[in-house]
DNA sequence: CCTACAACCTCTAGCCACTGTAGGGTCAAG
DNA sequence: CTTGACCCTACAGTGGCTAGAGGTTGTAGG
């Protein structure tokens, strides 16, 4: 129940650096320290991380797991936020993945029509020189 | 044949200070200066540019778009090594468009779970917070 | 020729979310 | 008391730009 940033980086499956670096932005509070100055964590340190984590994983931005966490520690609160917040969330991975979706079809399509002969007849060097090569538009 | 970084621009959609700094990074040449040191450039930097634009949509990073460069300014050589460059690329798109995939769903469930009620009802916060509710890994 | 103004110049700092390094200090076991 | 793992701060670097300050050049109209 009193351990350092090590075992808290164990627990959580997050690097000690990048658990400095979340109390230097304020997404975690400043623990109690050590007569020799070192960081003294408990379970609800670990529990609060875990959910930072998760949320990094599943692609929020560090803004939205402020606001995310915020509610974790609201639990009687309204969840509308929250509900808004994945909503937005979900609309981009969807946006993400139907732009990777159209690089994937260019690049299939340039590497198929490769004969690896030379470059002066690749389609991969002629589809990079020329945009009017490709079947759809895309913006990465 | 001789125009400035502005119609440069303009010619290739690549912003202004994104072509000065290619230019620092080696990615391009630097070309020639009027007396006044404004930069000059003709049609073959357009081409060149248009080239890094087009593979910077599709995904491609830096140095990779050095290596495809070299080629496309060595057309007899053999295209062996842009097929394994774009066939590495399709292969992160795909591993990035798997892992986004999986996170969509897992973001799906958890929206369509919550029932608009109190944050301590509601599946979004509590998915965040235990991950032993996922129904499937994700790393991005 | 003068003026106005857009376009250009360099240099520096900022973005995001970390990661790495240097140069120390602390803690716990033996 | 020594060893060695762990911890500390502060700062620089990553990628691929973007923004701003503060100054110079090019060009069109009067």
């Amino acid at each position: 129940m009193n351990f350092g940033i090590g075992e808290l980086a164990k627990r959580t499956g997050v690097k000690v650096p990048t658990i400095r670096f979340y109390e230097q932005i304020g997404l975690v509070e400043p623990p109690p320290r050590t007569e020799g100055n070192q960081r003294r964590y408990g379970q609800a340190e670990a529990d609060r991380l875990n959910f930072i984590r998760h949320a990094r994983e599943l692609g929020f931005e560090v803004d939205n797991i402020r606001e995310l966490l915020a509610m974790y520690e609201q639990p009687q609160a309204s969840c509308h936020q929250a509900d808004s917040i994945a909503k937005a969330h979900l609309a981009e991975v969807d946006r993400r993945i139907a732009s990777l979706t159209a690089l994937r079809m260019e690049l299939q399509r340039m590497i198929d029509e490769c004969g690896h002969g030379r470059i002066c007849d690749c389609r991969i060097i002629e589809v990079l020189a020329d945009h009017s090569e490709c079947s759809s538009e895309h913006v990465q």
